[in-house]
DNA sequence: TGACATACATACCGTTCGGTATATAAGTCA
DNA sequence: TGACTTATATACCGAACGGTATGTATGTCA
């Protein structure tokens, strides 16, 4: 521990970077805005994180973990009933977005249209494919439990699960529209239902 | 109509630039690609076109044309129920996202997200919000005509319309990703069923 | 044919991009 | 204290960005 110690946070820095890549996206972001955003030089910023790939993959690992830690935890959850649970999930995925000078949008869903147009350096687009093959992964493991427990089988999962992430990423886009929160809401109660109706197998034989 | 003419089709370079933002987005396309993809010099393109976002606009016009004509004509037609047409809607633009080289994605939905990080022109921003609720009502007013046809009340045509405008969303960007196009198909197959059933209003009392 | 208008090709403009060399300030350890 | 290590600040780098001036080729109209 010798030299002269840094005299700003990293953890908080690396928030306020990743805030930045989430309103702009990967190519949209200079770092310019990174320099602006956090208040650092930028070779203060070129020391502590690398370049401006490695700063978006750090980005990537905390933007996971903290919608991980908000939103996805409730589709882990055993103590309520899965319907509860994926409408839980979707309105505290859907909050999230929310911001005061308007809405973020999503990383990984700017991330994808970016790995789409081939900007990604080539280790954040494997990271970012990780990143979808685990979300999937999630819902149907969600849904296999739903299924299991409610007595019916599992054969379904796949479907459900990848339904539920191309809702989840709909309804993230929507909010970067004119699209209202109560319009919103509106949808993940009409899509809950939908999913509910399906476990509950109340009306198919 | 004196002078040198063009050499060129304007409709078939336009077409050919309309693809490079599709792919690329705004941010990420640059008058290098374009003139890589057209052929043509930098200067025939500003004579031609005007500035890159004038190239843009004019992108999005014909996207949205080409949209209409393959996707959305299913939507206004009276020949077939709304299950059905839903069902053609649907398939028709995954069908038309797909392509040799991977994916293409969604032009609006890259320009929702370049225009939620601010790096779309004033007027190319209008232009999106425009397109977007010009497209939410076209979903809207198909539900009013469905139910009104199937007698039942109008009032859930707004949400349907906004459920079925976010799982179209999601779609378009499910295929950025690494899913199957069975996966993808069988999505639309199990939202389909569920407006299917709000229509038919089989289980509600 | 000649005057003119337009298309095309080369070469260039100022600016911003991601990234860094260098010098100085400010700490740690002996 | 002094040697050393690291952070910060300024100033700069080559490359690529969006956009254009200029000269020449090629067509239309009279």
């Amino acid at each position: 521990m010798k030299g002269r110690p840094r005299t700003f946070d990293e953890g908080q820095v690396l928030s306020r970077i990743t805030d930045v890549f989430w309103r702009k996206g990967y190519v949209g972001t200079t770092m310019s805005d990174l320099v602006e955003a956090t208040g650092l030089t930028k070779p203060s910023l070129y020391a502590a994180y690398g370049n401006k790939a490695s700063m978006y993959s750090a980005s990537l690992d905390r933007y996971i973990e903290q919608q991980s830690q908000t939103a996805y935890v409730h589709l882990k959850r055993d103590d309520i009933g899965a319907t509860k649970a994926i409408r839980m999930f979707l309105k505290a995925s859907l909050a999230s977005v929310k911001h005061p000078d308007g809405p973020k949008g999503c990383l990984v869903l700017s991330s994808s249209t970016d790995d789409c147009g081939g900007h990604l350096p080539n280790h954040e687009t494997a990271k970012v494919h990780a990143m979808n093959a685990l979300a999937q992964q999630t819902y149907v493991a969600f849904f296999e439990r739903a299924l299991l427990s409610a007595g019916r089988p599992t054969s379904d999962a796949q479907a459900l699960g990848t339904y539920l992430m191309t809702l989840h990423t709909g309804l993230r886009q929507m909010t970067t529209r004119g699209v209202s929160k109560a319009d919103l809401e509106d949808v993940v109660e009409f899509s809950v239902g939908c999913i509910a109706q399906q476990l509950d197998s109340c009306c198919d034989q």
